[in-house]
DNA sequence: ATCCCGGCCT
DNA sequence: AGGCCCGGAT
């Protein structure tokens, strides 16, 4: 855990106080802030984490990164990130690549259809905007698989520009900072507090060191996010649609071609369950059947 | 069992 | 607002 880290996390010694004035509104004093803002970065300075695409300021890498971090967990995206962007290393590369070869590099990361969306992402940025990938939330939003967390990590660390998001770690600071004895927290009421003590002269830095605040909080106390209003229980993976899908991608990943009785006498799933995941993958564009046999799309 | 630097569809 | 989408590490 003890580490040290990027040479630019060292800047932070003159940054400004630019949210003081507008952050005695509501009910946090500027010098509440600046104790906040403290506290934050002096865990930082000492446990601040040095993970691979916070070195960049590559907008595609850091497009693969954020679309990896997706409910998915930084170990796990370490070894994917460095082997995708080498192989992968443009928009215009993974736009032309087909889509059998970015998924079987997904393999293991889960939720495929981030793939497609990267696919997708990248042949839009390479056709309409001459492979630059667009600053401004508003616009990023509109591509397939980018909302409003993704939009605005995208922005402020490709970027630098200061913007104001909530994802489960920086919820999780908050919901511990400025609401100890509350339930039920929205988002909505911690949105504000994200943008009174946001440290707009270093955005970048100041999400990096938020989010690594609330990675320790909870691996240091229970998960304060079950008292977030927005908290819900995942349903069970064993024997679920998401186990058949997996399967059925990791199947055709591994093959030129795979029929649907070989997936049934493999996977030992009713053939109900099995056709209608197959129609369902297809409908979606992962998959296509051609003569009785599955392949990837 | 629980969670992950969420998004999308209904 | 609530359900679903993945898979692995703890």
């Amino acid at each position: 855990m003890k580490r040290g880290y990027a040479a630019h996390t060292q800047k932070q010694e003159n940054r400004s106080s630019g949210t003081a004035p507008a952050a005695q509104k509501k009910g946090i004093t500027s010098s509440e802030v600046q104790k906040f803002q403290e506290m934050i970065y002096c865990y930082y300075r000492e446990h601040g984490r040095n993970l691979p695409w916070r070195m960049t300021q590559n907008p595609y890498h850091i497009l693969i990164s954020e679309i990896m971090l997706q409910q998915t967990q930084v170990q796990r995206v370490i070894g994917k990130y460095e082997r995708f962007i080498k192989i992968f290393p443009d928009f215009s590369s993974l736009a032309r690549t087909p889509l059998r070869t970015v998924l079987s590099e997904w393999q293991g990361l889960g939720y495929n259809r981030r793939a497609i969306a990267l696919k997708k992402i990248s042949q839009r940025v390479t056709e309409e905007f001459h492979g630059n990938l667009p600053s401004a939330v508003e616009t990023l939003i509109t591509f397939p698989g980018i909302g409003k967390a993704t939009a605005s990590a995208i922005s402020a660390f490709a970027f630098h520009i200061p913007t104001v998001f909530i994802e489960t770690n920086i919820r999780r600071v908050f919901i511990h900072s400025f609401f100890r004895d509350k339930t039920n927290i929205t988002d909505a009421e911690i949105l504000p507090l994200v943008e009174k003590t946001l440290d707009t002269s270093n955005p970048r830095q100041w999400y990096y060191a938020l989010m690594d605040y609330g990675v320790m909080l909870k691996q240091k106390y229970e998960n304060f996010n079950k008292r977030s209003a927005h908290y819900q229980k995942q349903s069970p993976f064993q024997g679920s649609n998401r186990q058949v899908r997996g399967m059925i991608l990791k199947a055709l990943a591994g093959a030129s071609s795979v029929s649907e009785p070989e997936m049934a006498q493999k996977f030992q799933i009713s053939k109900e369950k099995l056709t209608s995941n197959l129609i369902q993958l297809e409908k979606e564009g992962f998959i296509k059947k051609k003569r009785k046999k599955f392949t990837l799309a």
